[in-house]
DNA sequence: GTGATATTGATAATCATTCTCATTTTGGAG
DNA sequence: CTCCAAAATGAGAATGATTATCAATATCAC
């Protein structure tokens, strides 16, 4: 039952020539189960749940490979190991931070986004991307005091 | 002759019961001399030139207490080491990075600085800050093609 | 099926940063 | 100024995420 997601990466990989394997399967399938912003190391257990023998080193390499097939996204970080998030049919958004409790809020704002599009013609860039991450205290860790 | 650097680290220090060293003047001086987005290791090689028995480990120590005392600010950063930049008496700003060549514009955008402030009150938040990098390809690298 | 080629997984290597700890500095009290 | 507890230092080891290496294996166009 090859779902578009599957079917996405598979795209990509014959249109350059590369192959699909059981690792790259596995990697994907396991991404797709799991929510939120997810590390190469939460993905490796997961993916070892569908393929005990799969690599570490593997993980790395496919949600990489995700990431560059457009399936994956890198979520903005400070700290720590890289986290990716899925991409395919969750739109762009920026992040809102507690930096007491670590809970992370997703959300867009037409009015910043655009005044990036304002900003990178100023300077004379082509846009390509960008990271935000707003940090502070959640209401309620605001309110249990600092 | 005491500059105001100088004079705002000891105060941070005394008023913890820290100590004023050599070594953190050292490093302080270093930094004021360098200029853009400095990392450990080119400030660990500008404090050597004033101090040359000084240790990496306290450079790295060092360098965040600047930014604890308010004289160092963390540069927005992908990949690679961690930069700081002046923050005393160079004002908050955002960064514009070219992928191609690094080139990186610093600018201040007050729109998306209101905006910001309307987001965290939105979800509740009270503000601590933010990190915003956009990237892209400036004039010249676009000019010259991808 | 065969073979050229891409991929894998185990392992070592990298590299920025932090930790450890014995030794040295600092700064206030006397 | 001297003494000393506390803080800081520097050398080197440790950490932890990520990459590189490479022989063995899997994939796929033919
Ligand atoms: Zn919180
Ligand atoms: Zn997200
Ligand atoms: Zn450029
Ligand atoms: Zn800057």
């Amino acid at each position: 039952m090859p779902n578009s997601e599957h079917v996405k990466l598979e795209a990509y990989l014959k249109e350059r020539g590369q192959k699909v394997t059981k690792a790259r399967k596995a990697v994907l399938r396991a991404f797709m189960e799991l929510e939120g912003h997810v590390t190469a190391d939460s993905l490796f257990a997961a993916a070892k749940k569908i393929d005990p023998g799969i690599g570490q080193a593997t993980v790395f390499r496919t949600v990489k490979l995700l990431a560059e097939a457009g399936l994956a996204r890198e979520a903005c970080q400070d700290e720590g190991a890289r986290t990716y998030e899925h991409a395919f049919r969750h739109s762009h958004h920026d992040h809102l931070r507690c930096e007491r409790c670590g809970t992370i809020v997703e959300f867009y704002d037409k009015t910043i986004e655009s005044a990036q599009e304002v900003v990178f013609k100023q300077y004379g860039f082509v846009a390509i991307g960008h990271k935000m991450e707003l940090t502070g205290l959640c209401a309620d860790c605001a309110r249990r005091g600092i």
